[in-house]
DNA sequence: TTATATGCAAAAGCTTTGCATGGGT
DNA sequence: ACCCATGCAAAGCTTTTGCATATAA
């Protein structure tokens, strides 16, 4: 949990809900203020309502609402998984990650890596596209790894 | 279409399937025969489902039993889309492909770039990770393109 | 003949929606 | 006051599962 991550997008979500003439409410600010906190890489819209339901008394809808709401204003991230499973992360503007799973314990571990970065505009600049976003998931399982 | 690319597949997958012992029915046989032509870029379940069900009766229990047997074989690569909903392609050793997503039509075109096929694996060796496979998918516009 | 494949219908799981109520501004 | 936000319950969708039947080997 970065501290400097969590409060610059809680203001930033702030600003743009009440810029954009939302009114805060209980369920939205509860739903906030989580992914804040734990919500800096993938984070199920289940995972987000069983921690909310522990501690508060919010409704499903009202989750389900709030995170669309946020991903169309743009402060979330949206990566689909099976089992018709929503995740989401938020967005914090250039602290891009990607994402590695591990293949036996199935486990989100993020990465940030510069020459993958690159490669990326490379290849949206040779298929002549504008990139609004784009998702890369590396699957496979880690090295325990002797460094002998 | 590629008809090379089919002919290959439906090889491969009649020589998995028998080598793992499994009996040919007359729904799998058609899910096989589908994915060969229509499949060598996403296609989601529910579209094969619609497919089949105009031409043949199969069931929708046998699509998706047959789907989730291919993917299980490493025939299949699945990524899961917004709505709860699966997408398959065919795997082919040796052709791998990317995936752009165009945000005005949301049509998907596959392409190959081996500078971001080169930084992925780059990537992997930085992270200290063996790949079992990997998900690309760019977002953004194509540029209808002056080349002035 | 015997285990597998198939179909139908019911169930399961995640997400969305309708509607009345509560709460910001 | 006005209207948005919320909760509850019902509905929607895709996918999975149970079970009897048909079929490949």
């Amino acid at each position: 949990v970065d501290p400097d991550l969590r409060d610059q997008w809680l203001a930033r979500a702030h600003a743009e809900l009440s810029s954009a003439g939302r009114r805060s409410g209980a369920a939205r600010t509860a739903v906030i203020e989580l992914l804040a906190r734990e919500g800096q890489c993938l984070l199920s819209a289940q995972k987000i309502l069983d921690l909310l339901r522990a501690e508060r008394r919010t409704s499903g809808a009202s989750v389900y609402r709030a995170l669309e709401e946020l991903h169309d204003l743009g402060l979330l991230r949206r990566l689909d998984a099976s089992g018709g499973v929503a995740r989401f992360e938020i967005v914090a503007p250039g602290r891009r990650h990607h994402h590695f799973v591990d293949d036996s314990s199935g486990s989100v571990r993020p990465f940030v890596d510069d020459g993958l970065e690159r490669a990326i505009e490379d290849a949206a600049a040779r298929l002549g596209v504008v990139l609004s976003g784009h998702d890369v998931v590396l699957r496979g399982r880690s090295v325990a790894s002797m460094r002998a």
